[in-house]
RNA sequence: GGGCGGUUAGCUCAGUUGGCUAGAGCGCUGCGCUCACAUCGCAGAGGUCACAGGUUCAAAUCCUGUACCGCCCACCA
């Protein structure tokens, strides 16, 4: 600092009340300058990996990014203090079919569509949106003072992850585990795309079953279906009935006419029907419905596709060309009534399969497609979580669901019918039928010898990029010297939500590619909700943006708020006002340290050079910082959050500012003894900064700019500065105790005095009637501090026989404390106080009385349990006589 | 049809292998003298731990069942 005159005798332009908003602008730059969050290779330290969930670059993050993100700088700040060379390294998701549909609905503002602007037009467009929501959403995380190595920004599309997206595909395409073929997908009519199985949303609907009479060739018989989408049956190949249905039997190998189509179409046996549904015969539409399909590959029934990729019926649906899937339905329907075909219709509740991006109802449609075969990569994945190679975290909620979803995978269908993604490295010989994967198209069929190809117009589903994200964003193909080190990463954090999507798919192609798991622990942390539960999201308009929160109450405040609401994995329930707990928190350090800062000349924390002088509460402060540092070091490890956190808000607040800096006041002022001056003053500034490390990953701003006022800008950074080790020679649970001893006795000065409204301004005199010689030495050694928080005048030990006349009483272990209230007390009001008190210990009493002449208890609790009981009647029995005593003498 | 989570103070939630008088934050009530802080301090009120059984010396905690809320999975036409 400059000059003679330290800043801290400048306290009084310290504001009373903390402004975040520079603090926290500055710092962030600050490191980023200086470098702070740059990972390298580094053989002198261990590495500590975490690759951030790409966020999609649809649109800005919420607030459910801000919670994941906190919790991943709150590890990687953690570990970076403890020494680890800790990479956090950044991103974005092109998001392709969430991006390319919100591209899309801006353009039709402006009522154009994609393909105005062709292929090419378009792409370019979506990269614009991608370069400003891109940068929004670093923005973002930089605000919220995420530590990432911003030199290794990535982003799925980029060309280096495009080269992994290609080389995989290519593998697995060389090793057979992708194939092309005609299946029935999930197709969103929507957004014009097949999706995979992930992507559908099943969701409870009311919907109808109509009853549709079929007529038998050459009979007079109608056979009867039901059915709850009665327009695909103008795409009907057949009727099923089960083989051993009675009703049936004799209809088998006949004929039915197709109604509406008049089409001839078998009635066959299969064991896939439920007799018990319905009317335990199906109609069969290989086209339009997966079971349909397999029922037709059993008996070579045709396939009529009737549906256009806009989900208008096509040419092959006859009269019904051209309308709409559910134009369709009702049309389909009158006309079946109005040949008397329609039974009857009952009211369904079945699940109906949405797009998982606009809502939109799948339609099952058979369509050519690429599909990765999922059994085989599977298998290690879900062996590495039976090994424990990989850990879920909390194992109990999602391990099962995970490995569930691996033991029933089925083929991943990867093709997508959009414009911005992956394009498939497929090439298509013109000339001739041969098709190669590749990274380039070659420069001869090698089949026919022609040169000229055609690539798949198809793209890549977005997660078949995300997949190989914990790698491909380290070099991968190249055998990199930062994929060496820093693979395979230590944590993933991350939503459940995504699962399937990407969590189980990284650790299958992890294994696959690098032959090894990509990370070591999955945390799933919980959803951030409104406070009725709700999932937050545009539509319902419950959102709570993370920078409005930041600009109103800070970057530490919302990292605060949303850590102590969260337990581990659970959902967090979020109203604006929680936000406040944080912004009174970053305000009471900073008042604690203006108090600090007022009362040093340089901020020494030497506190180790005193020892010698060193009173009751010095002793029991470092203690508790002790245990302090040990809770949060152990929660953290075990990805419990908020108890890390609680643990030492708690120590900062109601320790160390509750108590001990009260206790201190004393000696900090200008004329006291100097050495203990320095004792309290370095014990002091020894806390404050270590609970700033302690804080640190949770709030880094204030904490950081506390720090630094502590260090008189000596130190690089609280960012880099070692994280605490506990102390074990500064435990002492003797002090805790004895402090405890004089806590309770000045609450129960305290208690009294508020409870008998005696005012402020007036001074007690304590008098305690007490048998035990050690804690009489005790209590008078610290009577200094009842003194000083209790405002008692004088305290004095009485002899056990003497009576005290008009006196409050309390009792604090074995001893009792009177404060006599000659004039002030009102005798009524004091035994109500008594008695109230001696009714709790009465039932306390009675309950342990009865437990402990319990036989059965005696003989079967362990003895220390049963010890401890004994212990805490005869203390209750000797509480409650001396109250009664008392409350005797009042009368 | 399976699986998972939740039900604890007015509100939002802790309570880790069963064992002190079930805790925190917010809110509420009373009082605020004091050289950090009213975004504060001190004191206090407030809970039959969803319900019913069971196991145990002992249950908010373990088991069984019920109710309600929420999520996930499954091809029931």
């Amino acid at each position: 600092m400059e000059g003679s005159e330290s800043k801290y005798r400048q306290s009084a332009d310290i504001p009373k009340v903390y402004d975040p908003e520079d603090v926290e602008e500055h710092w962030y730059q600050e490191w980023v300058d200086k470098g702070l969050f740059n990972a390298d290779v580094n053989s002198d330290k261990k590495p500590f990996t975490i690759v951030i969930p790409p966020p999609n670059v649809t649109a800005a993050l919420h607030m459910g990014h801000a919670y994941n993100n906190t919790i991943q700088d709150i590890y990687i700040r953690y570990r970076r203090k403890q020494g680890f060379e800790a990479l956090w390294l950044p991103g974005t998701d092109h998001a392709g079919i969430a991006t390319q549909n919100v591209v899309e609905k801006e353009l039709r503002k402006t009522n154009q569509s994609r393909f105005d602007l062709g292929r090419e037009a378009f792409v370019e467009k979506v990269w614009e949106w991608k370069e400003q929501y891109g940068n929004r959403i670093i923005f973002q995380l930089k605000k919220m003072g995420c530590s990432c190595d911003w030199r290794r920004e990535r982003f799925t599309m980029d060309e280096g992850l495009s080269r992994a997206v290609r080389e995989v595909f290519i593998r697995l395409y060389n090793k057979g585990l992708i194939y092309k073929g005609k299946y029935i997908i999930n197709w969103c009519p929507r957004c014009g795309t097949a999706i995979s199985d992930e992507e559908v949303e099943y969701k409870e609907v009311t919907g109808h079953l109509w009853y549709i009479k079929y007529p038998v060739k050459d009979s007079d018989e109608f056979l009867i279906v039901a059915t709850t989408r009665p327009e695909t049956m103008l795409g009907d190949t057949a009727i099923a009935v089960h083989p051993e249905d009675g009703r049936y039997k004799k209809l088998i190998g006949k004929t039915a006419i197709l109604p509406l189509m008049n089409r001839e179409i078998p009635i066959v046996p299969d064991r896939q029907v439920d007799p018990e549904f319905g009317t335990g015969a199906v109609k069969v539409t290989p086209a339009h419905d997966p079971n349909d399909f397999e029922i037709g590959k059993r008996h070579n029934l045709r396939s009529i596709n009737i549906l256009n990729n806009d989900a208008t019926l096509n040419e092959r649906a006859g009269a019904y060309a051209g309308m709409d899937r559910f134009a369709a339905r009702k049309k389909v329907v009158a006309d079946l009534e109005a040949q008397g075909l329609l039974l009857k219709i009952e009211e369904h509740h079945h699940s109906v399969g949405h797009c998982h991006r606009c809502d939109t109802v799948i339609e099952p449609l058979l369509s050519e497609q690429w599909f990765v075969k999922m059994k085989e990569l599977a298998k290690p994945a879900i062996e590495v979580v039976n090994d424990g190679r990989l850990k879920i975290h909390p194992a109990e909620r999602w391990l099962k669901t995970y490995i569930n979803w691996l033991e029933n995978i089925r083929d991943w269908c990867i093709s997508r019918q959009l414009w911005w993604g992956h394009r498939i490295p497929v090439y298509y010989c013109q000339e001739c039928d041969q098709m190669v994967a590749s990274q380039e198209p070659p420069e001869t069929c090698e089949k026919c010898g022609g040169h000229n190809w055609k690539q798949d117009e198809d793209v890549l589903d977005t997660w078949f990029s995300s997949w190989l994200w914990p790698f491909s964003t380290l070099g991968w193909p190249e055998e990199t010297p930062d994929l060496r080190y820093f693979y395979p990463t230590d944590l993933l954090v991350t939503g459940p939500d995504i699962i399937f999507f990407w969590v189980a798919r990284m650790v299958m192609s992890g294994l696959e590619f690098m032959q090894e798991i990509p990370f070591r622990d999955v945390y799933l942390n919980g959803i951030v909700r409104d406070q009725k539960g709700r999932k937050m999201s545009k539509s319902l308009g419950n959102g709570i943006d993370p920078v409005e929160i930041i600009d109103k109450f800070s970057a530490d405040a919302m990292r605060f708020t949303l850590i102590m609401l969260s337990s581990e994995g659970q959902d967090i329930n979020l109203a604006e006002s929680h936000f406040e707990m944080g912004r009174n928190f970053s305000n009471k350090i900073w008042n604690a340290y203006r108090f600090l800062a007022m009362n040093l000349d340089e901020p020494e924390d030497n506190y180790l050079d005193y020892e010698d002088h060193y009173q009751l509460a010095d002793r029991w402060i470092l203690s508790r910082l002790q245990k302090t540092i040990e809770a949060v070091g152990a929660n953290l490890d075990n990805f419990r959050l908020n108890d890390s956190l609680s643990a030492v808000y708690h120590f900062f607040w109601h320790e160390f500012c509750d108590w001990y800096l009260e206790l201190i006041k004393p000696r900090l002022v200008q004329d006291a003894d100097a050495v203990e001056r320095q004792t309290a003053r370095s014990i002091a500034v020894h806390i404050m900064k270590t609970a700033m490390d302690l804080l640190h990953p949770y709030i880094p701003f204030i904490s950081e700019e506390i720090y630094q006022r502590l260090c008189s800008g000596e130190s690089k950074s609280i960012v880099v500065s070692a994280w605490p080790d506990a102390k074990k020679e500064l435990i002492s649970d003797k002090a805790e105790a004895e402090m405890t001893l004089t806590q309770n006795i000045i609450s129960a000065v305290r208690n009294i005095r508020s409870e008998m409204n005696v005012p402020p301004s007036s001074k007690a005199e304590l008098k305690f009637k007490l048998e035990d010689e050690a804690k009489t030495r005790l209590i008078m050694e610290n009577s200094h501090y009842v003194k000083q928080l209790a405002r008692v005048e004088t305290i004095e030990q009485i002899p056990a026989g003497e009576k005290v006349r008009a006196a409050a009483v309390a009792v604090v272990e074995n001893a009792e404390i009177f404060i006599p209230l000659a004039g002030l007390i009102d005798l009524e009001v004091e035994k109500n106080r008594l008695g109230k008190e001696i009714q709790r210990l009465e039932g306390q009493i009675a309950g342990l009385t009865k437990k402990l002449s319990n036989e059965q208890f005696l003989t079967r609790a362990p003895q220390e349990v049963v010890k401890q009981e004994k212990e805490k009647l005869d203390n209750f029995r000797e509480k409650m006589e001396k109250l009664k005593a008392n409350l005797n003498q009042l009368n």
